[in-house]
DNA sequence: CTGATTTGTGAAAGATTTGTGTCAAACTGC
DNA sequence: GCAGTTTGACACAAATCTTTCACAAATCAG
């Protein structure tokens, strides 16, 4: 298990460092946000676990759970920290985290959250189709008629590349099709494609929905509905033609 | 949402009550460990999330963390528990729980880590590389006939998707269908759907149950049945199989 | 059967939400 | 700095949904 434990207390990470080595694990630490988000950038699909520690240096910890959340939907989040309250808690939880641990906190304790979470996650991987593991697939989002690469920052569309996408067109593309049919609110978009805590006008979104939907359709069929009242959705079940 | 909460103290399970119906969740509640199992395994697979409190009179609580798990392998399960000693928590967690919560808890708190691990939860229900059309899983309401999607906001009857249902439209089936044949009076639909406190001419729950009914008769036979001088109700058991 | 009550229905007014164009600010590469 | 892009805010028009109301139809009580 590749493990990222992002914590800049050194004592606290030099005694979960044997603990990890214990258990066999491949623990990386970092002991910023920045240079967090950096190593996780690295490779956003290569980590099996991260620990957070909220009270960091530079970079807001909340901040980069949310960049952590951006590049990686999935990967399990413990955070760890000292605020004891139960909102810091709860918004911690509602931010994405899987788990909420307050300082101090025993290694052991520490240990067996991580397996349970660990264990629960995996599910995830086991229960699904095999994707092969060597296969190209630097496709991040791929449905039958939709492809997307977060490496190159290109999207197709019935094999048709959709152009000149701006940076903040193709997040909010990539956010939506990560979810096939979800439907994504105003306010959920400002998070996860601006920032958790972006102050902005909600119909910002709709101005970028717009110029997206216009370069969408120079490739082909529309793939992004609004869902009146709620938000919008990705959805490509409509590109059936061949 | 399914929830079964494994609680002898029935002050906390009523507090609890009340929560879990602001978030519109389906809570069942066991006041002992058998009738819990019993309960449970009436349909090992129905359920969405186990809260399970480790001191219950009769069967021990531990037994009853390992007869769920026999009977769901991949059910969440989160003990409740005033013993706060570590090698408990890890025990529990070692056992198969996916999280551990000391008592005393705040609502607000539980209410959190339930959605935490009701979303890890489900991408393993919705990971599989985003499959085709309505693979998405993760129904709200799911009968034999009928399936909800509150993510989506799909509503499909015996397969055919029902189509273009409003804001409030989808929010009176979501409610009426998440209680088969519970009778719903005018009011309590008022409180449900529009707001607690919602000032306005009862007569306009008609009005949506008309447009509604509509809409869902152009996927297949009526499942909102009217009850005379009371409500109205879903019932979807005379859709027959294809 | 008759009258009282409740529900179904269609239309229209009212309210809300979304689409879209414009413009200024912020940002980029040079 | 400068020119070209990208981004964000806003306002007005267009589209859509919500609510109300009145009358017709259905149901019930006696």
């Amino acid at each position: 298990m590749k493990l990222l434990m992002i914590e800049d207390n050194k004592s606290v990470s030099e005694m979960m460092a044997m603990f990890f080595k214990k258990e066999q694990w491949d623990a990386h630490f970092a002991y910023d946000g920045n240079e967090a988000v950096e190593m996780f950038n690295e490779d956003p699909n290569g980590w099996d676990m991260v620990t957070l520690d909220l009270n960091l240096p530079g970079k807001d910890g909340m901040q980069v759970s949310a960049d952590i959340r951006k590049a990686s939907p999935t990967v399990p989040i413990i955070m760890l920290t000292a605020r004891d309250s139960e909102s810091d808690q709860v918004l911690g939880l509602e931010m994405g985290a899987d788990d909420y641990v307050t300082k101090p906190f025993s290694p052991i304790t520490l240990i067996a959250r991580i397996k349970a979470l660990h264990r629960r996650a995996d599910l995830a991987k086991t229960a699904p189709a095999e994707q092969p593991a060597n296969a190209v697939s630097s496709f991040d989002v791929q449905t039958d008629h939709f492809k997307l690469n977060t490496k190159t920052r290109e999207a197709y569309l019935a094999g048709v590349q959709i152009q000149d996408l701006t940076p903040k067109e193709f997040d909010l593309l990539k956010t939506l099709a990560q979810k096939p049919r979800q439907v994504f609110s105003r306010e959920q978009l400002l998070q996860l494609v601006w920032d958790y805590e972006y102050y902005g006008d909600e119909r910002t979104v709709d101005a970028h929905i717009k110029k997206l939907r216009q370069k969408i359709e120079k490739a082909g069929p529309q793939i992004i509905q609004t869902v009146w009242g709620v938000g919008y959705k990705f959805d490509d079940s409509g590109v059936d033609a061949q």
